[in-house]
DNA sequence: ACAGAATGATACTGATAGGGTATCATTAAA
DNA sequence: TTTAATGATACCCTATCAGTATCATTCTGT
């Protein structure tokens, strides 16, 4: 089991980057070097995190992207939510039905209660913890 | 992400049903209906805890799988190191070099110190504490 | 107007892992 | 010797991961 994948990785050294920047965009190319990651796969990283909003996006010469909010409004989980999909509970817990005792499954409420508290770490690093 | 796998779902109800069932082997015939998945399916996965040393295996006629250690010494850990293979810490973490400043590296922390809580907590729920 | 630099959108590819089936060998009880 | 069980492999299909390639669009500077 992988926590964090590659684009989360990479989404991550790159905001960091804009996030030190400190000028109104960054574009890939200014990035590729320090995130270690190909143009191309990076853009398309980018692309994904400007379509869920969390960054902007200016097209033409000089543009680039940039944060959408200031870094400390920037959590892990967002990362991870727009990159890796939404976190799936256990089989049991999801497709209700699989085994039976459902309710009163202890197993169920064990993992719920570990991904809850999974998700609350990651909600709890910003960008800005980062920088 | 998934946090657990089919595998890990399946095994732990199927350990339950071997702690519960207070007979010295349980066949995976008698498993199948409770666990809610064909028996190859079961019993390959049950086969690799045997070796694993989680379980005892019986084979001949009146044979099948017996826990090997008591339920409150079988964890949530174990079964998910042997079924989904060891936690894989974020790609930078493990390849070293794979961007600069790698010992400062604040993600990396981070990180790694949610990671070492998720297996805290997968350690924390044993067998008994399902049964 | 035009060239160049940047993102937007999409399609494609190859590798790996998840989930599952099938088959034959081996063991032991009845 | 039949039958019920596991041991060990070899497959298969599908989805996800990781990455590449291409063309369209937009903006700036000359
Ligand atoms: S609800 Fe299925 S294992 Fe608990
Ligand atoms: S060591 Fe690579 S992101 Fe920190």
């Amino acid at each position: 089991m992988t926590l964090l994948n590659r684009n989360v990785d990479y989404a991550a050294r790159a905001l960091v980057f804009m996030a030190r920047a400190n000028k109104p965009t960054v574009s890939v190319a200014q990035m590729e070097g320090e995130v270690g990651v190909s143009r191309p796969f990076l853009r398309k990283t980018l692309q994904r995190l400007h379509k869920a909003g969390i960054l902007q996006a200016v097209k033409g010469k000089g543009g680039g992207f940039a944060l959408a909010r200031n870094p400390e409004n920037i959590r892990l989980s967002d990362l991870v939510s727009v990159l890796q999909g939404p976190l799936k509970l256990n089989d049991c817990v999801f497709r209700k039905q699989l085994c039976r005792h459902h309710d009163a499954c202890l197993l169920r409420h064990k993992v719920s209660g570990i991904e809850t508290r999974l998700l609350a770490e990651l909600d709890s690093v910003t960008i800005k913890d980062l920088i």
